[in-house]
DNA sequence: CAGTCTATGTTGACAGTGTCAAGTGCGGAT
DNA sequence: ATCCGCACTTGACACTGTCAACATAGACTG
């Protein structure tokens, strides 16, 4: 009986807010489109999620569970060595921006959602974990020992997140992006 | 003559749309807002910029102007040695972004501005064209000869690109940006 | 079982937005 | 002197997020 209309309808509204979003990105969702999907009143949203940004934020929560969880298959598809997991973690990284461009844009589309929900501060971080597991075990694989492991992580992290957001932005047409990372996370991070 | 009013409403518009782009960001730059601080009615704006596209365009336009100059600057205060001036001009990049926020993101919301416009292209293509330079000189001194100019360029830019975004974003809170820059570009493009 | 209260929706209003069509007035060219 | 076109204004439209007021049904309390 967890059916829509009656049981919950917060869920109701946010796979309606999801498809919207997937289908013609954030500046075009709007709480009265989202609701009308839902096939409630154009108010009935602010009831669960008390502002747009109450939503918003909910949909970015969800987004980095899902991130989470690709960065993790990406990761243990990639075999033992702990050097391998940890460029696997980056691809994985640029592949679900690319793969969920507009989810992962308003993950990181700090003015849109609130940065203090307690959800989302702790999706965002079991996801940014992942990174940091990856650089730890490949710190003892030998890698750049002569830097501290935040050091490293927020490196990996910033060439990730530029890969990613540079190709979602057009910057990266007529480049892939697979060969670049390929040619790149080796040369960049690996022992010497 | 070239007063407001008579002679060049654009330049009084866009100096109006800056004044409210880094006082509040682009989410609160509407084309009202700008009309009514320029002294104009509220479609006068559409007459000169067709849309708010065209206004937001022209204003990113003139921001990578500002950015290559800004580029260009701190890859000359670093000296002569290639190597130093590419690891300069990565800081610059940085550095950019956290001094004129707003202005960075609005220039890299490929859904807010045409990026078919001629004069955005141009620019654009001039401060990369800065960054593609110098890593041509620091590979002449020896950086990463296995690698090709595009695919160290490409790396640089998301590195930095990354760094920039994470830190507007609030993910680099607590860090250093300019320390990790420091530890990080060396570590990562250094020949071998 | 009766009565109240709260969670869940609805309806209607408000101020604000971007865009468009139509109107106005002035400067300069013919 | 007249006409024309550019620069700008006025008014309208559909749409948005948010809020206050209202309805209603279910649960909980006495």
């Amino acid at each position: 009986m967890s059916d829509y209309h009656h049981g919950n309808l917060p869920r109701a509204l946010l796979d309606a807010a999801l498809l919207v979003l997937s289908e013609q990105g954030v500046a075009a969702l709007s709480l009265r489109e989202v609701a009308r999907r839902a096939g409630v009143s154009h108010a009935a949203p602010a009831h669960h999620f008390k502002d747009k940004t109450g939503l918003l934020t909910a949909l970015a929560a969800e987004g980095f569970e899902k991130f989470r969880l690709a960065l993790e298959a990406g990761r243990d598809a990639a075999g033992d060595q702990a050097l391998a997991r940890f460029a696997a973690t980056g691809s994985a990284y640029v592949r679900f921006a690319i793969e969920h461009p507009q989810h992962f844009e308003l993950m990181f589309r700090h003015e849109l959602i609130d940065l203090t929900n307690p959800a989302l501060m702790e999706s965002g971080r079991c996801a940014y974990d992942v990174l940091l597991h990856a650089v730890e075990a490949a710190q003892k694989e030998g890698l750049a020992p002569h830097l501290s492991v935040d050091v490293i992580a927020t490196g990996a992290w910033a060439f990730g997140h530029g890969m990613a957001s540079l190709w979602l932005g057009g910057n990266l047409r007529g480049r892939d992006w697979q060969e670049d990372m390929n040619q790149l996370f080796p040369a960049l991070f690996s022992p010497r």
